[in-house]
DNA sequence: GTCATCATGTAAGCCGTTACATGATTGC
DNA sequence: GCAATCATGTAACGGCTTACATGATGAC
């Protein structure tokens, strides 16, 4: 799941360990609590495996190019208040920067589409990288998701009935249930729109007009 | 978590490894996965806790009790294909049938209350089991997980307004932040209820009457 | 000069998994 | 006798956590 995170983190350009570690917070809620002990060594056996490459940046480096793009725009808000006080963030010391490769752009839609997604948190977290999937492959995890869920639903609404739940089980159990059934009319939303919008608009580029 | 689940269980009426394991997947639908590898060191762990008390029963057993006492509504559906071939489950062959001892309930409420309910899954489980709890017990398990998810939203929500996100990374913040709104209304009934009710009911048995 | 933040890592451990090993009983 | 189910366990491993260790830099 770490390794899915880092690879849609850095597809979007390169990144340092801490950096990344930032935006899983921040961005991800999912992985909010991801901490450095499984981090670093992700990122060395992601780099032992050739899916990323890593540089290293000393604190007066050649700067070839900014170590973090930061998309434009900085999304204000809530980064800004946590950056006032220093006004420029000028390199701090040397760091590795990670840059994603052919084998880890390889890797990386393989373990967006293997293994039918099994708990929610997985499948969030491939749902917020789907814009690098191809549409069909897309269709195919939202579709993928949805049979699950279907099964799921059948599950929890018969767990539901059992007689012999107290009160607070059987709350437990209908409103698991009702959960499922809101991800799956979310679900069908969203395909229902992926179906809209075949080919036409590449509704991922947020800075490139 | 397993902890919990098997003592609480237990509180209930004694019950063999395998039987729990049955219970988990067809009651809880949170531990439907749970597996033999994990479930046997976990008796045996709380065994040698003084948790819980083994008692080894042969195939012709001195009957004391029957060893599962199966609750009547065995919730037909999906339970039934797969003892439909043999009419009784009588006894097969010697098993363990463990016991909750007064060191167990202590710590069965110990581990229901501590440690704030991080995760949905931690915390459907102890509210499964909540009627073990007293009503005051109860109400902070609600109350602090309630204030954990208040927390949480205001997270979700800010993660969801971040410009930088693109369609479906958004629609998974969005949606996330959804689900936690509907979890915390969900809290504020089961709340206002524990209110109303403050000892009048006893909401727990289902076959004493 | 001290504290907070930025930055990278290692070691130990928890909690769970899959795979493997064993064996009794029942139905066909 | 063979397969399925009931029943209990061990071994190896996976992924993530906490705690620990180190060190540079900037703000006050």
């Amino acid at each position: 799941m770490l390794d899915i995170a880092i690879l849609g983190l850095l597809e979007e350009g390169e990144l340092h360990g801490y950096e990344i570690r930032r935006r899983l917070r921040a961005q991800l809620g999912i992985l909010a609590n991801v901490s450095f002990g499984s981090l670093y060594p992700a990122l060395n056996r992601l780099k032992n495996a050739g899916a990323i490459e890593a540089t290293e940046v000393r604190s007066s480096p050649p700067r070839e190019r900014p170590p973090a793009p930061l998309t434009g725009s900085i999304s204000g808000e809530r980064a800004v208040f946590k950056a006032r006080r220093r006004s420029l963030p000028k390199e701090r010391r040397s760091r590795k920067v990670y840059r994603i490769t052919d084998e880890g752009r390889r890797l990386f839609t393989e373990l967006m589409q293997g293994g039918d997604s099994e708990d929610s948190r997985t499948f969030g977290l491939r749902l917020a990288f789907a814009r690098h999937l191809t549409p069909s492959a897309r269709l195919g995890l939202l579709e993928r998701r949805r049979a699950r869920l279907v099964e799921r639903l059948n599950d929890a609404r018969s767990a539901a009935r059992d007689d012999s739940l107290d009160t607070y089980a059987r709350s437990v159990m209908e409103h698991n249930a009702d959960e499922v059934e809101h991800d799956i009319s979310w679900l069908d939303q969203l395909i229902a729109n992926e179906r809209l919008v075949p080919a036409t608009a590449t509704p991922t580029r947020h800075d490139d007009g």
